[in-house]
DNA sequence: CTGAAAGCGCTAACAA
DNA sequence: TTGTTAGCGCTTTCAG
């Protein structure tokens, strides 16, 4: 049923079916007319038409690479609770990790369908800048920072940073890392910078081969702990750039019979739910994802609002989560 | 920029510009004139506009009940992969559990501005069906079946039995079960009917004491474990019906130095990544998520193909995971 | 406060 | 093959 039936229907005109629906003057008998025939027809006006003429779609398009990952979903979820509650629905694209998906799916919000995008970063091309920049829309970007831009992101270098400095204040001499790659700005650079930071304050130096990358999976933090321990000398703590490889670690470390956290200690970012059950309990370094999902989308609301050419950054502050895999050994 | 402006650019009319978009006949001068000032211009047509003629969105709703599960996770993933090959774009709304807000996104999708539902079930209202028999569009229900619509489920109920049984098998007597509301059809009846099948066939009875109900976390698990081990009696293995359900219990016996799986061993459903790396690996059945989200997506786009009216359910089988909880204890 | 009427940007039937 | 033209269902002036 269109617009025109169901005014008919109703006994008024179009324009004012048309203004029931967006706030404008009605008399109180034409409102209770409409009301009625709207339960009697299920009549709701077309959203596409809708959008053809006020240019206003009610979309909001999140782009991410990963949904199955836990970090991923909770900031989905922020920003889906904050998004709806003011009518907006979420247009998702899961780019499986695929770099140039995220450019794909830009291109095909840059021109109409959308009002505003969120992007869960990962790693930025020139390409993202240069599509990023002709944006019709507002776009908030998630977990990274990148300059010009609206940004949600976490203090990455921080969490590393104290991270590492718990286990070496705990007397640990030969941190090992295993992080992502560099050119994941936030997991990859931040993390080891703060990692770096800590293990030179405390005037120690970590032999290259204590260094290694992984991919964002337990498997690789498995593989990579793996070359890691079968070097002449074992590291006795080790970071991690996330928790699933860390979890990965741990898990190798295990089948080798290496003790956690006698033998290496174990930190990561992220605090995620796999981490609290782990055999030995991980110490972590939690970050507000579901807060970021929320400061997220209202930042976009604020720019769908008013479009000012400011661009603003908020950064999260993390929580420190001691358990197990750091625990004090006890000389007996 | 609209056609119209465009056409002019191109030297063409405005017919040849949509014939372009839609696979009109097309001589190759003009298309290549069009691809010309495609290039210079970067227009692409307005899919609202679009919509409004040809009543196709190309947009597929996803009700989930929790984006942060790793279940619901892998399943959108599967649809989004099929999906968005086809040049669908997911709606997603996550109900955050919240039952009515299920039947809300339904109303709202059944209106228009999509051409296609999916809906990850849980429980089923009255309400629920009759929204969705009035539904326009055709849906496809994952996770649970509800008779004359399109399903894709999982073997809830051999699952449970199965895993029951294994620990059965291995000589256990005393077997307890934390489930989740039987209102939930899938993860809560059947799985509760398998498990029930296995305890019967073995010849022996439950204690009503032995069976607790608990929501779909891990706190919650670990809280009916602890009634479950304030009893006099111990159970001597316990059925949970996920994942997380089950470390949560199993944390409880850590913490009351029960020893899994020599005092109590551990079965579930789900096979997410958590049981995984937990403290004693879990033995669970893993539920082809991903590929039931393929296949509903599949479904539906054979569905939005040719419409018949005959509704199909297809099931997928599980594939029982073999871990330490359920370890034989070797009597030394 | 109300209704008629002119579009929004696109598609598709039609005649050429 | 092509261009003209009449809508798709809605919003929004504008004159009342």
């Amino acid at each position: 049923m269109n617009i025109s039936e169901f005014a008919e229907i109703a006994g008024v005109s179009k324009a004012a079916v048309s203004r029931y629906f967006n706030d404008g003057y009605l008399s109180e008998d034409k409102r209770a007319r409409i009301e009625k025939a709207l339960k009697e027809t299920g009549y709701s006006p077309s959203v596409a038409a809708r959008s053809v003429k006020t240019r206003i779609t009610k979309l909001v398009g999140v782009i991410l690479p990963k949904l199955s990952s836990e970090s991923c979903a909770r900031v989905t979820e922020g920003i889906s609770e904050v998004l709806n509650a003011e009518g907006y629905q979420l247009l998702l694209v899961n780019t499986a990790n695929n770099n140039s998906k995220e450019v794909e799916s830009l291109e095909l919000f840059r021109q109409n369908r959308v009002d505003g995008v969120i992007l869960l970063g990962t790693v930025f091309t020139p390409l993202h800048q240069s599509v990023l920049s002709k944006m019709h829309v507002p776009v908030v970007i998630v977990g990274q920072r990148l300059a010009g831009f609206n940004c949600v992101c976490h203090n990455d270098r921080g969490a590393a940073y104290a991270l590492t400095k718990l286990m070496l204040e705990k007397g640990r001499k030969k941190p090992a890392f295993i992080g992502v790659t560099r050119d994941d700005l936030a997991a990859g650079l931040a993390r080891w910078e703060g990692f770096e930071k800590a293990v030179s304050e405390a005037g120690l130096t970590v032999p290259k081969n204590f260094i290694e990358t992984a991919k964002f999976e337990m498997d690789s933090g498995y593989e990579k702990a793996k070359r890691l321990l079968s070097g002449r000398e074992l590291p006795d703590c080790i970071f991690c750039a996330t928790d699933s490889i860390a979890l990965g670690a741990m898990l190798c470390c295990k089948e080798n019979g290496i003790d956690v956290p006698k033998d290496i200690m174990f930190a990561s970012v992220g605090d995620t739910k796999i981490g609290r059950a782990a055999f030995v309990p991980l110490t972590t370094a939690h970050l507000h994802y579901k807060t970021a999902g929320i400061d997220a989308a209202e930042m976009l609301l604020i720019e769908l609002k008013r479009r000012d050419a400011v661009s603003r950054v908020l950064q999260l502050d993390y929580e420190i989560i001691e358990r197990g895999t750091t625990a004090e050994y006890e000389t007996v």
